[in-house]
This record gives C-alpha cells, sequence and structure tokens, in this order.
DNA sequence: TTCTTATGCATAAGATTTTTAGGTATGATT
DNA sequence: AATCATACCTAAAAATCTTATGCATAAGAA
C-alpha cells in the first residue's frame, strides 16, 4: 500500500502529541515513531520535521535538551507547560476536524 | 466554538465528495453546505474554493456548466469519469490519514 | 577495507494550498 | 439609501510541505 499523504497541519498535532506521550523524544526517532504506529503509512521526512521543531521551540511550546550518545548528537525535545496546554487544544482541534469531515464525506463513517 | 481549522490538502476531498453525493453543485452552494453540514465549524472561503474549482477543472476532474437564475449567474460543477475514481482514491487517502491520526493520537479514540 | 546502510543533525529552493484582502454585480430587506 | 445575501473572481502573502542536498559517526556487508 503507497503511504497516503500527510495533509498540511497535522503534523504540528502529531509531534505535540507523541512528546506528550512520550516525555522526550528526538528528531530522528519522531520519525521512526511515526513509521513504525501508521506501518510506514506516514513517513515524516525531515525536511519538514526539523523546521518544525524549530518553530514550536521558538514559539515556547518545547524545550531542548542536547545530548551525545555513542559520539553522536540528539537534540531530545520536550513540552513545556504551554505546550501541554496548546497540545490539548490541538487534539481537540485534530478531533472536531475529524468529526468534521466524517459528517461531510460519510454520516455513516464507521471508524472503529 | 470557535472554528477549527482546515487541515490543507482536505479541502479537495470535501469538493469532490459533495459533488459525489448531490450530482452537481455551484460554488456558494459548496460554502453554504459545508457551514451547515459542520454546523459552522469549518468555513470554506471563496478565495481557497474558486482557485480549487478551476484547477479540478483544468484537471479534468469536473466538468462546469453555466446557468442563469435570478438574473445571476451560477456555474454548476460535476465529476467527470475521471472525476469519480479519483474520488474514491481521495477517500480511501482520507480514511488512511484518519486512521492513521487515530493510532498516532490517541489508540483508545472512539470516534462515533 | 571499502562501500553501503543506519543514525542524527541541518538548510534551501520550490511546490502546494490556504488566508487575507480586495473587486464586481444583482436582488431583497431595512 | 444602506445593508445584507447571493454569486462570481483574483492577487499578494503566509503557512506548510517535498525534494534535494550537505555534514558527520557507527555498524555491517562485500
Amino acid at each position: 500500500m503507497a503511504n497516503s499523504k500527510l495533509y498540511k497541519g497535522s503534523l504540528n498535532t502529531i509531534i505535540l502529541k507523541l512528546l506528550d506521550e512520550k516525555g522526550k523524544m528526538y528528531g530522528y526517532e519522531i520519525t521512526q515513531k511515526v513509521k513504525e504506529l501508521t506501518k510506514g503509512e506516514l513517513k515524516i521526512t525531515e525536511g519538514a520535521l526539523y523546521p518544525a521543531l524549530h518553530k514550536l521551540e521558538a514559539e515556547g511550546l518545547l524545550d531542548v535538551e542536547v545530548a551525545k550518545v555513542d559520539n553522536r548528537i540528539r537534540k531530545y525535545y520536550k513540552l513545556t507547560d504551554r505546550g501541554e496546554k496548546e497540545t490539548v487544544n490541538r487534539l481537540a482541534e485534530l478531533e472536531e476536524f475529524i468529526r468534521s469531515m466524517q459528517n461531510l464525506v460519510n454520516p455513516n463513517w464507521s471508524i472503529q
């Protein structure tokens, strides 16, 4: 099955939610986790991910902590307090979007 | 409740599906229908809608038929054969996206 | 031992899709 | 007479992504 497209705007929500669950993650880890959780359906490209992380950090939603593992640099990101609150809002918006789309495209949709 | 944001890429799917259901619709009608179906949650801006309709038409997915009602012009759009096939694909992609997002952001999500 | 793959970061150019902000015009309501 | 609803449209800017590229280390295969 070809990988389905990532609707623009959903990447930030994905990042925030994963960090909310995991506590802290580094960029490469996020790309792998998304691939794993979606069985390869969604692939986060690095060209999208890193700028997104930098922006979320600049907006004060994420904090960074640099670590060195096996002589390689890792940048661990975690939610700030504002980031946690924002995550709640983004998830609510995503849920609302999904409900709206279901009403629009298929009122009888049974997504388990 | 504030209107939730439209994830970029979903507009085309919305247009195609509405036309699939209704047979034919004109632009303004689409904006009103979306507002109605989502109880004001999603608002299709004309600046996005009209270029999108023109592009779908240019791609051969829509046909246009101009009508005059009450001395006002209406442009009715309907799916071409290719448009119908494409609609099936887009809906499958949307469903896949939704499933992926559910796995990512909330494995226990009970939508509907 | 050299080549490839995996890990890990990053940026820049271009494409796509949207918002924002206008514009034109008719008919109905205040 | 002014405003709102209907109905079309475009252009500039913003937002977000893909594609392409770059650097570097470690591990495994040839």
